[in-house]
DNA sequence: CCAAGAATGGCAATCGGTTGTCATTAAGTT
DNA sequence: AACTTAATGACAACCGATTGCCATTCTTGG
């Protein structure tokens, strides 16, 4: 370090040379300005019942002329809490996300807590690392749609609180989106609309919502007596909108639900691009409701969720295991409503020679 | 805490008491394990020369056996360094960000930081409290679009490393996407498509972009001849491109150009509603190529920018910043270069009577 | 007027590392 | 063989807080 040579100096020219390195002040700083021992200045400020009131008014002036800030680290060192949390999503540009970031960001900043924002990039690997590292360096976790298996995701469970958004496992808090149920509305209002034929795009193998959506879409289509094919699995990306197209039309059927509206929009381009008419030709139904399905073209027939609300929930049942005993009763489970948004994708089946 | 109660207990059954806790390895167990002291196994794993290889193998043996993990946080305290790095954007759920996030996030990771991304809602208040708060808890901070006034930046500067985005202060490193001239571009296209009367739809007073944006414009307008109308401000958010796209019909321009994409959107959806077909009628030009302006209806006629590379830049810089010496010399500024992508929302001006 | 108890503040250990300093040992020099 | 020098590892102080425990002071009751 740069250090000036530390003669015989008073404590007042250190004082000094401190304010020069404008280095922060420390709890000593104020222990000392305001006359008292630094365990009293850190009581004054976290236990004020514990300090004279004249007392913690002395100290709280001379916090105020200090502009005296306790260190994050140091208290995360003694007290064991970061006062952070890491939110883990597996694709930061994937739009579904933002709002579930925006409506964890909202919350934990309310709460005083901090954000710790780490894109998977998809990859299970990165997923199991980052949440051993943040065993470390976290107070908590919140896993959206998480990779992991069941197994695993309980071994990290018991090592610190954590709460999953759309993925469901026994003994995890869990925040989920109820799509199958809207999905199964896609799939009444496609009949309704004279399909009969329907194809499901599928999503990722190890995506928990991808499953649990075609197991009530595949057990509603039988109830009704249509035919639903599984197709896919595709990454719920827009590239991978023109495989699925294809796919699609290949498959013969006049209507396909897609895993999510990348795919959607995606297929929407890809259907344009080979002069197949949505919805004259095929319907597409879409899920999420992301930003740009009500304004591509034609807009997307989609499954809307209450997102943000899903981050901000999901948070609050993680502080509330985080910091037991304070406020309500910790829920383990919330599952939120979604509901079916038709717009122009979709529309009655085309009449078959 | 509910500790078990410390009888006399051996140093064998503390330690299993210590397994049973699952806490997580500390140095003083690696140490213990492979029978040497403290500051040797923190000097085997941070300055590998200074320990006799044969010590080294035996710390690294034990490191791996108790899965050691050091603790960030009494790491920060010790050195100072946080190893991480707060990244503050205006509004995570514009998609303009997302790729700027992904930019630092996938920088920051391969450098070893950690990303702190905070939404400062575009209030200048929770911008400086926040940085005022990262001085203690990251290493350095980037800045988007900041509201700040140049003085608050420059101090801020001065009490930590520091990097803006699209903004532009002497004696602050930034990255610039060169919008200015691809606006010009923009200008070019539309007078060769015939248009002479043109509108810029502006942005937030404060946004320092937006001044650099119109001033290129209007210089720029002056020496072709042709009236560009300055309008607005106008929220840079879709639900703002309604009042937008009532201006511009109002004022009789053939041709709009937006601060950004959301806003040009906006208007696309309002004109359409209004029944102003685009871009026969009029023909709007957006800014950034966000997520989006690729399908929306038309296809939005851009000005396209290396978003993610920015993010990727500024890291570097900023990490230059933080760790001196090495990797090549700082550079102070970076202008990243944009284009015009042309798609369909802008066409030849229609005749007037 | 004295003892008991509450209120208040200080001391020192602790969290888990880093790093300067020093003692010991081994190797190299002449 | 005696001496210098480099290599190596331990000790202890320190980073900036928190917190258990103890000493002092002030109240208050008997």
């Amino acid at each position: 370090m740069s250090a000036p040579p530390s003669t015989n100096a008073t404590s007042e020219t250190r004082a000094a040379a401190k304010k020069a390195a404008k280095k922060p002040a420390t709890i000593h700083d104020v222990a000392a300005l305001s006359g008292v021992a630094a365990s009293t200045v850190s009581r004054a400020l976290s236990t004020p019942g514990r300090v004279n009131f004249r007392t913690r008014a002395r100290i709280e002036a001379a916090v105020t002329e200090l502009k005296y800030v306790p260190n994050a680290q140091a208290k995360a060192l003694s007290s064991g809490q970061t006062k952070s949390v890491a939110v883990l999503v597996a694709d930061i540009t994937n739009p579904f996300y933002f709002d579930i970031i925006r409506g964890t960001q909202l919350q934990l900043k309310a709460a005083g807590y901090t954000q710790l924002l780490v894109d998977t990039e998809e990859s299970e690997e990165v997923e199991v690392n980052t949440i051993e590292q943040m065993l470390q360096t976290a107070d908590g976790v919140i896993l959206t749609a998480p990779r992991l298996s069941d197994e695993a995701l309980l071994l990290a469970a018991t090592k610190m609180p954590l709460v999953t958004i759309n993925r469901e496992v026994p003994g995890i808090p869990s925040v989920l989106l109820d799509t199958p149920t809207a999905t199964n509305q896609a799939l009444d209002h496609l009949i309704s609309l004279g399909h009969s034929h329907i194809a499901y795009l599928g999503g990722p193998g190890s995506s928990s919502s991808n499953i649990r959506r075609w197991e009530a879409l595949s057990t509603a289509a039988q109830e009704r007596g249509v035919q639903v094919d599984r197709l896919g699995p595709f990454a719920p990306r827009t590239y991978s909108g023109a495989a699925a197209a294809d796919a699609l039309v290949y498959s013969g059927a006049t209507a396909g639900i897609a895993f999510n509206d990348l795919m959607a929009i995606g297929m929407l381009q890809r259907l344009a691009t080979r002069g197949v008419r949505v919805p004259e030709d095929i319907s597409i139904v879409g899920c999420d409701d992301i930003f740009g399905a009500d304004f591509c073209s034609p807009p997307l027939t989609t499954v809307t969720a209450p997102v943000d609300q899903a981050g901000r929930v999901a948070v609050t049942m993680l502080l509330s295991r985080i910091n037991p005993g304070i406020g309500t009763l910790p829920r383990s489970q919330s599952v939120l409503p979604t509901h079916l948004t038709i717009r122009g994708s979709t529309g009655p089946a085309p009449l078959r020679p």
